[in-house]
DNA sequence: ATTGCTGCAAACGATTTGCATGAGG
DNA sequence: CCTCATGCAAATCGTTTGCAGCAAT
């Protein structure tokens, strides 16, 4: 038998889906929810995302694997998944909610091009050091953050500085 | 005649609002923008607050030194504001745009209360050198950052242990 | 059976826009 | 004078809600 091969991404994510479904379950069942078919798809299609998903963007994709789960359902769904921990909403400040997977996920932060809208991963553990030391400072119980770099990434800086600048 | 005294925060608002007058000329006038009576109240008015003001509670104030002056300019004016370095938009993820004088203001950020919305003001040099070790590492032209910390202020903190949980 | 869930359409609230009028350079 | 700014109302857009029928526990 083939030892595991933990850059296999298939079967990493399918490993992924079957733990995430797992909690959902619990979670749900702790609140007395209810495990529903449109919630376990939504949870599949989700996971398999890796980019910072709108609430739109995501619905197309779940409109493929079962085209009857309406827009509302979709929003919803991913509200609650952030309540249950699966999900987080990424804040991008483009005026639209968009989330992430958040299971077994390293803390991390966006670094994001305001002009294309690009956006790269970073890590930073000295965001969390500055979390707890503030919110002990002012005696708040401090349940989370939120970190984003803004600036132009080396593409658009480019253009900038031989194209006449853009307004947006 | 008497020392200034740099605790005294009338004399000190008197002279911002001249110079960020001046300043807001200047930019204007370099976008080939005008500098009307309405910018100059909106101006003056702004940079009175210390809070967080919603541009609603700013249109509310403008209009007690002019009440002519409708809603819509005031959120055109403080997007122009901000793009001329005067005003910055302060994230508190409660989907309203809010703003804050930016002149002559120390980097800071905030700690908000996610329950009574109440927030305080931090400092934390250590986020400056992040934005720039970041920046430099996958060569983005950085900007600007946005950093905030989510938790319960000490009062709602106490009402949580004693009432039962309050769902939002 | 009971209670929560879904999907549609309609409601909502913050923000933006079109346009005729007014003011600044 | 020409261009930009204003103020109003209407449009827009993301999000939320009411509700009748459906599905999970």
């Amino acid at each position: 038998m083939p030892k595991k091969r933990v850059d296999d991404l298939q079967s990493v994510s399918a490993e992924t889906a079957l733990e995430a479904e797992k909690i959902l379950g619990n979670r749900l069942a702790k609140l007395g929810l209810k495990q529903t078919d449109q919630r376990r798809k939504i949870l599949q299609v989700f996971l398999q995302t890796r980019d910072h998903l709108s609430i739109d963007e995501l619905h197309q994709q779940v409109k493929k694997l079962d085209p009857k789960i309406g827009f509302t359902t979709v929003y919803r769904t991913l509200k609650l998944f952030s309540q249950c921990g699966i999900a987080s909403e990424v804040e991008l400040h483009d005026g639209i909610s968009r989330y992430e997977p958040q299971l077994n996920r390293r803390s991390h932060h966006h670094l994001v091009c305001t002009e294309c809208g690009e956006s790269v991963e970073f890590f930073s553990p000295e965001i969390e050091a500055v979390e707890q030391r503030i919110g002990k400072q002012f005696r708040y119980s401090t349940t989370r953050h939120s970190f984003q770099i803004f600036g132009l990434c080396t593409n658009c800086s480019k253009k900038r500085t031989s194209a006449p600048q853009v307004r947006r």
